[in-house]
RNA sequence: GGGCUCAUAGCUCAGUUGGUUAGAGCGUUGCGUUGACAUCGCAAAGGUCAGAGGUUCAAGUCCUCUUGGGCCCACCA
């Protein structure tokens, strides 16, 4: 064994550490069917990120959940990988570009893709270096891509099933369309926030009356360019005669008819509605209803186009005030109210949305989400919490079909293509788009595997692709089987695919998924969608969501608000363990977390305690200690009560902690570690056994004690622990592949615990007096326990000099029956009274104060207590139990006013 | 509009199915550096559990309402 330095250095040994395991081997996992298999998918950062707290937070949570299963004798699979992030590295690609004054356009798509991919390799592994600094045991060599080719072969085939099963339609529909990103989103990426905006009220002529005006109210007046229709209800009396009629829009002199509709409320604004059904998702309902004409007035990029008349090329929101302008001068603007509107915004960029009709690919969700729905209701899935689950399914019951079109380049281009001959033969002709053969329900649109050579149905080859890209999340979803190879159409070896289809059915489903709330939606339920389309069975069993990181004021970090604390600015300063066990310790089951960086100083200081601690076992440790067998040596019983007691206490501790992982309770897993090694295994034991530490039952306790920790703290703490385990037991295997302790129930003792938290308790009551006395710790003084109590009193005896030690008295007495005397200063101790001859020291002011308290303590519990018990309700109510542990602490409380008061006269 | 969540010591938070005297870390106060650790040790102070009502023999814990934070969902122009 070698010295250890003064200070645990992290820096010194987490990267030797991290290489060492990985060089071993040990991070990976392959089908074995001598062991049982626990595997999780990682949530695969973009490929654009870098290590933040949420990041730290659930990486650091699948990690313990790896390696404690991989001690537990699993085969533990961690599969890691990145996503191609559609949308966000096409946006850090434009930036970068731009500054060389380019645009995507300027340079082509093919181009543009090369510089896309030219960034991935330069910059896409970034945040995979940094899982690794966070002790990440993913099984590297598996790491995917969601643009990797076999798994774009993935997405094909997925995109092919569902449009075969008639589950992808495309259409014109009103969608999310981000006028900055130029792209359609899914009704996800597009949340609603509230701004604040105006309610305009507009006065519409009336043709034959010009003089007479309905007027509406709208928060949008610029689509008032594209109305096509003013809405009432039918049961409004005050539009009741103009049902019907025409009106004369402004500013464009179009004219649009009153229609009527129950869905208008009469109460909001005038109870007219303007219609403009290419610019709204319940106008564009409302316009299908009354067979309006659909006008679009804006371009992609939120200008206005050539129907907007004078306005064209105006931005949306520049138009909006030249109208209203216009409108006053033409007095046709009634009033402007202030008013909140929620908006939906980019989850991107986060532009206003713009509600656009266009034309785009869907997917029909509901019936993909029943079988999630019933494996959520079933507990196939269970989500921890358990509150996810209802919001889980009311949005699953809830469903919307899912739009998964993106104008961007960076992507899975669609599997679509386009017969230009077919297309134009059709154009004219109406066609039924409810044709359930897949070759002919759009006519001219081919969707296959590979590129078609020549139309089937025209055998015309000039034949184009469709430009679009498929959603991130179309890619996403397919994570937990895409990963392991799925669909196995890659490679012509086919022992190759066999093997990887083994794998797959062996990893698969995966034990659990770990993730933030934000992508339940998202990621979650469509994984459970994909699992049970394409698997036929659940991705994961269980779904834990932890909080979400915070600043101190409750913030959520984000670099544009510039309160984020870099993980990897905190290992560089504290260590990677220390972010870890800090980390974990403040996640309360899903609850968020609040962070400030002070957090992070408990972890050091634990870390530096085992440190510390570890190295006075060492510098005391004889050789050839580890080969003693503890069971053997525990077996003989001979063992004294500190040893016994610390091992009692780790079985203890053990049993709670295996609860603890088992159910996600990570936070009170390290609060019980934290507990049993510093203020017992340090501030009791160590201390106890200082003074006779050569003791050969001590020596090996002191040794399997601190050799089982290692272990048990190597999940939550896995480079520290590596760094002691090699240095103490040092066989040359790693703390990693060791297997977790073995719960032993005949170790647990609760008796010793007890007799041990007697002295604990007497010990604490000696220091007290002390400190209340005012006696240095140098100075060693005399003390007495009076105790009558037999067994008590053998205890006491036997550990008198543990005592004496540790209280730091000169003499001990134990007697039995309690003797009043003058110059003594007396606590009572339940059945004990502790005493200490004042000759020499302070007087007892100080004491005598503290002893009223306390008998005025007593006495109000004692009231309490009779009342409790005088109370016949509680009496006949109440179980059992509970009353005799009422009258019992009754009585205890009564002996122990008696001594107080006793002690008190004594004193006086 | 609907839903979730939080409010406990100066600060940040634990507190299982209701059952003795409500816990931890940090901070505060006092004492302490000859050999594991000052990133430390010993001891202490500090709480009418947001407010009101209810259920119960018994409420920090369950129910209702109020107040004040945070979050999510939602087609009311």
């Amino acid at each position: 064994m070698e010295e250890l330095s003064k200070c645990y250095n992290p820096k010194e040994t987490e990267d030797i550490w991290y290489k060492y395991w990985e060089e071993k081997g040990y991070f990976s996992a392959r089908y074995n069917p001598d062991k049982k298999p626990f595997s999780i998918v990682i949530p695969p950062p973009n490929v654009t990120g870098i290590l933040h707290m949420g990041h730290a937070l659930n990486d650091t949570i699948q990690d313990i959940l790896i390696r404690y299963h991989r001690m537990l004798g699993y085969e533990a699979l961690w599969m890691p990988g990145t996503d191609h992030a559609g949308i966000a590295t096409q946006n850090v690609v434009e930036r970068q570009i731009a500054k060389e004054g380019l645009k995507r356009q300027d340079l082509g798509r093919e181009q543009f893709l090369q510089r896309v991919w030219m960034w991935k390799e330069q910059y896409g592994s970034t945040i995979i270096r940094q899982l690794k600094k966070l002790g990440a045991s993913c099984d590297w060599q598996r790491t995917r891509f969601t643009m990797d080719e076999d798994y774009s072969e993935a997405v094909v085939e997925v995109f092919v099933s569902l449009y075969e099963k008639g589950l992808i339609y495309q259409g014109n529909y009103i969608i999310n369309w981000c006028p900055r990103c130029q792209t359609a989103l899914s009704d996800e990426e597009g949340p609603h926030h509230d701004i604040q905006g105006n309610l305009y009220y507009l006065k519409y002529p009336l043709k034959e009356n010009p003089e007479t005006f309905v007027i509406v109210a709208t928060t949008r007046p610029e689509t008032m360019l594209g109305d096509t229709a003013v809405v009432v209800n039918p049961k409004d009396k005050r539009y009741k005669k103009l049902i019907g009629k025409t009106l004369v829009l402004p500013l464009v002199n179009r004219e649009i008819s009153i229609i009527a509709d129950p869905l208008v409320d009469q109460k909001f604004g005038t109870g007219a509605v303007k219609v403009t059904p290419a610019h709204d998702p319940n106008d564009y309902a409302m316009g299908k209803k009354h067979n309006l004409e659909f006008i679009n007035v804006m371009y992609p990029d939120g200008r206005m186009n050539e129907y907007a008349g004078t306005y064209k090329d105006m931005d949306r929101f520049e138009a909006r005030e030249v109208i209203i302008e216009d409108l006053r001068e033409q007095k046709l603007l009634e009033k402007i109210e202030p008013y909140q509107v929620s908006a939906r915004h980019c989850y991107r960029c986060h532009t206003i949305i713009e509600p656009y009709l266009s034309k785009q690919w869907f997917v029909k969700m509901k019936p993909l989400a029943q079988p999630g729905i019933e494996a959520v209701k079933k507990g196939k899935i269970v989500f921890h919490p358990k509150r996810w689950t209802k919001i889980y399914l009311h949005w699953m019951e809830n469903i919307q079909d899912w739009c998964i079109s993106r104008q961007i380049w960076w992507g899975h281009r669609l599997p679509v293509y386009y017969c230009k001959n077919c297309l134009e033969t059709n154009k004219f002709s109406a066609q039924s788009q409810q044709s359930a053969d897949k070759t002919t329900r759009y006519p001219g649109v081919i969707v296959s595997k590979t590129p078609p050579q020549k139309c089937p149905v025209c055998d015309s080859s000039d034949i184009v692709q469709d430009e679009d890209v498929l959603d991130t999340w179309f890619s996403s979803w397919l994570w937990p089987f895409a990963t392991f190879g799925w669909p196995f159409t890659g490679t012509s070896d086919v022992r190759k695919s066999e093997e990887k289809k083994k794998e797959l059915n062996y990893f698969y489903p995966t034990a659990a998924l770990v993730t933030a709330p934000e992508i339940i939606f998202f990621w979650v339920a469509r994984m459970i969608m994909a699992g049970f389309e394409f698997m036929g069975d659940i991705p994961f069993k269980d779904v834990y969501i932890h909080g979400t990181v915070r600043d101190i004021e409750g913030k959520k970090m984000s670099k544009s608000l510039g309160n984020v604390i870099d993980p990897l600015e905190i290992i560089n300063e504290y260590g990677t363990d220390a972010l870890r066990f800090s980390l974990i310790s403040i996640t309360s089951q899903g609850q968020d977390v609040f962070l400030s960086k002070e957090r992070f100083e408990q972890g050091r200081n634990f870390a530096n305690k085992i440190w510390n601690a570890s190295r006075f076992v060492m510098m005391n440790l004889d050789k050839d200690i580890a080969k003693t067998d503890l069971c053997v040596f525990f077996e003989k019983e001979n063992l004294d009560i500190p040893n016994r007691w610390i091992l009692s206490r780790f079985y203890s501790t053990l049993k709670e902690l295996n609860k603890n992982l088992e159910s996600y309770k990570f936070n009170d897993a390290a609060g019980l570690l934290y507990r049993f090694f510093w203020h017992e295994y340090c501030d009791w034991y160590l201390e106890m056994i200082k003074k006779d530490i050569k003791n050969p039952q001590t020596q090996v306790v002191m040794f399997k004690v601190l050799e089982k920790f290692l272990r048990v703290i190597h999940p939550l703490m896995p480079f520290i622990s590596e760094e002691i385990w090699q240095k103490l037991c040092s066989d040359g295997t790693s703390i990693m592949i060791q297997k977790w302790p073995h719960l032993q129930p005949k170790i647990i003792d609760k008796k010793t615990e007890t007799k041990m938290n007697t002295v604990i308790e007497v010990i604490t009551t000696i220091r007290n007096m002390r400190a209340e006395l005012e006696v240095p710790v140098q100075e060693s003084i005399e003390a007495k326990i009076f105790i009558t109590n037999k067994a008590k009193n053998a205890v006491l005896s036997s550990m008198s000099s543990d005592i004496q030690n540790l209280a730091k008295l000169s003499i001990l007495n134990i007697c039995g029956e309690f003797q009043h005397a003058q110059g003594q200063f007396v606590s009572v101790l339940n059945d004990m009274h502790i005493v200490i001859p004042l000759t020499g020291l302070a007087d007892g002011d100080k004491y005598r104060q503290r002893i009223g308290q306390k008998i005025a303590k007593a006495e109000s519990e004692i009231k309490a207590k009779e009342n409790m018990l005088k109370n016949q309700a509680f009496v006949e109510r109440a179980p059992v139990e509970v009353v005799e542990k009422e009258k019992n602490r009754l009585k205890e409380l009564t002996e122990l006013l008696t001594k107080l008061k006793a002690v008190k006269h004594g004193l006086e």
